[in-house]
DNA sequence: TGCTTAGGTGTAACCGGTTCCACATGGAAC
DNA sequence: GTTCCATGTGGAACCGGTTACACCTAAGCA
């Protein structure tokens, strides 16, 4: 292994010379600067990050734990957080704890011992694992990505998840639409839900709990749902579904109870996975910035790494969502009266 | 911050004694045992793996240098990998070069910079990064996943493409099909088409030139290739696709010509990539062990690190893939005669 | 001319561990 | 009763860097 001594020998200099150069802290004359230059060149010389940790208290390596990679989704924000943490000289740490949080605690505490220099996180929610954020928070910068699920003494960047409901909802209401149902879980206090009812307001339309079916936010429950839907004596125009899953349950049983989409009623969804372009038809959703996300997690841990306020108080950074327009709405005046069916 | 000295002290021995309690050489009595264990209780110790590797010359860390982390391919592997490097001990430090060879020569470099013990790559293609990973072989463990693109001295994790595109081509024929087309690549030296054309062989079948469709390996010119198939006076019952999106093309032409899949055509793809499932008819396709692909490179790595044997010759893991049936073959005693189409 | 100061360099302590060596103890084997 | 060996422990050198400190030179300035 080639050591800065090495460097130093060859170039006929001493280490505190050569470790100067290396830093860029303190002075270095050019006929030095030169010398070691190309000692280093001819030796390969690369110098050994864990040996100047132990000095300098900083690694250079940013952890992120993250839920689950094999989600898209999470995939993309471990792509940008690469991506955006080599640019800021740091290289990133990654563990997989598959929603569990056992594998969470361990994971943070190897990169704990390895001495990473801050933490992405996006959480599983457990109250272990949160205590452990919490108790690690004083000693190393944490940032979490997604819900507000992490403890406060975290950073936090999200989406703004109620805006873009809002968005989905005013594009159904732009096409003409006023009866608009919306299929989405228990939670009402979800962004989601606060946008559709916002937007209703918005625009001076009541909100009809006829309209408002609750269940899990997969395809069968956004299946069953049309079917209730269906059954209305009045039924919508327009769905807005929480999530694409629920969105393309409900496309696929409009097709299987001759329904046309968007022809008889008009779907939205909601995080633009990728099977969302490619549904029949293609489904408009609402996709969140995953890429700008991991880019700004990563700003705002290095920003409290290198800012001389490490202290400051925790943040959140809210990022704007986009409505990706695609063919599973359409205008209400061209909409076909949807025949009431005796399903069940 | 915590050190093992301030553990020693509070348990009343020596660092070394910490020291051996920590790594487990050595001998440790039961008295200092237990007072060790409560000093680090106590204290919430976490060893510092970056000096320990001052010493011990190996950091526990394993890198993985990918070529696209948004590709669901890459993002299974790189969980697994995180599951396995998790199991032996190791953490994994990730860079998505996003295919330029330049990103992955500097997250090699960081990444020999933070001394990883061992690093695993999917190559993209690029003699420069061919070089930086021959350079860096003998004193860094490497594997390669995927095609044969990594260079000889590095270990190598594989699929069996040939036996799979045998396995798709058997399964047509088992059907009772035996006019079967090729659509792919230019390469005909891929295994897929090696198989193709060996599963022929192996049923006393000639290879028709006139079925072997060549293009690039995508939607559209899949979609392009049923076309000039369905041209043929006498054209194939079964095609066999080098890959889904080629597949998934050529559904659409069919849907799009009226032609039904599997009711006058049977298409098998290869890759089993998220969308095949939810294609209609879902996609036969051949899935790649990609979980298993993870695991054996991490295993790999880990048994040359610690075997004795640390420079014995590379070696080259080839895991068995699975054909998945679906929904887009079927007998050919059912089908329906394909009627000779005036198409352009 | 003498004093200050910026530029430039070597020396050595130090970071947080690991491991080699020396040394102790006590029971087993002869 | 020696000798031997397994068990157990402390001390100190060492891993590869960083940085505080001392010291030097030469230029700038009154």
């Amino acid at each position: 292994m080639v050591t800065a001594y090495d460097v130093a020998k060859r170039a006929g200099v001493s280490m505190g010379t050569v470790s100067r150069y290396i830093t860029g802290n303190g002075y270095v004359g050019d006929a030095s600067r030169a010398k070691i230059a190309s000692a280093i060149e001819a030796l390969g010389y690369i110098p050994n990050r864990a040996a100047a940790s132990l000095t300098t208290k900083n690694t250079g390596l940013l952890g992120f734990v993250v839920s689950d990679l094999r989600n898209p989704f999470t995939a993309e924000i471990a792509s940008s957080l690469s991506q955006h943490a080599r640019m800021h000289g740091y290289g990133l740490v990654l563990s997989d704890s598959m929603n569990d949080p056992g594998i969470s605690l361990e994971a943070i505490e190897r990169m704990r011992a390895h001495g990473v220099d801050g933490l992405i996180v996006t959480p599983p929610e457990s109250r272990s694992l949160n205590d452990a954020l919490i108790a690690a928070a004083p000693t190393l910068p944490i940032v979490g990505i997604g819900l507000r699920t992490t403890p406060q003494v975290t950073d936090l960047v999200t989406s703004d998840t109620r805006a873009g409901a809002i968005s989905a909802v005013e594009h159904l209401l732009e096409l003409g639409h006023r009866r608009i149902s919306y299929v989405g879980s228990s939670s009402m206090a979800s962004g989601r839900y606060r946008g559709y009812e916002a937007a209703l307001a918005l625009a001076g339309l009541p909100t009809d709990p006829e309209l408002v079916v609750v269940g899990e936010l997969n395809r069968a429950s956004g299946f069953a749902a049309l079917e209730a839907l269906l059954a209305l004596s009045d039924p919508p125009t327009a769905i807005f579904a929480a999530n694409d899953a629920v969105a393309l349950g409900i496309i696929q049983a409009a097709h299987e109870h001759g329904v046309s989409v968007p022809g008889q009623i008009s779907v939205v969804g909601y995080d633009d996975v990728d099977l969302a372009a490619h549904s029949v038809p293609p489904l408009t959703t609402v996709a969140q910035p995953l890429a700008a996300m991991g880019q700004a997690a990563v700003e705002l841990l290095v920003s409290r790494l290198q800012g001389a306020d490490r202290h400051r108080a925790s943040e959140e950074v809210v990022l704007p969502v986009r409505l990706v327009i695609r063919g599973s709405t359409a205008s209400h005046t061209q909409t076909s009266p949807l025949l009431r069916k005796g399903i069940r």
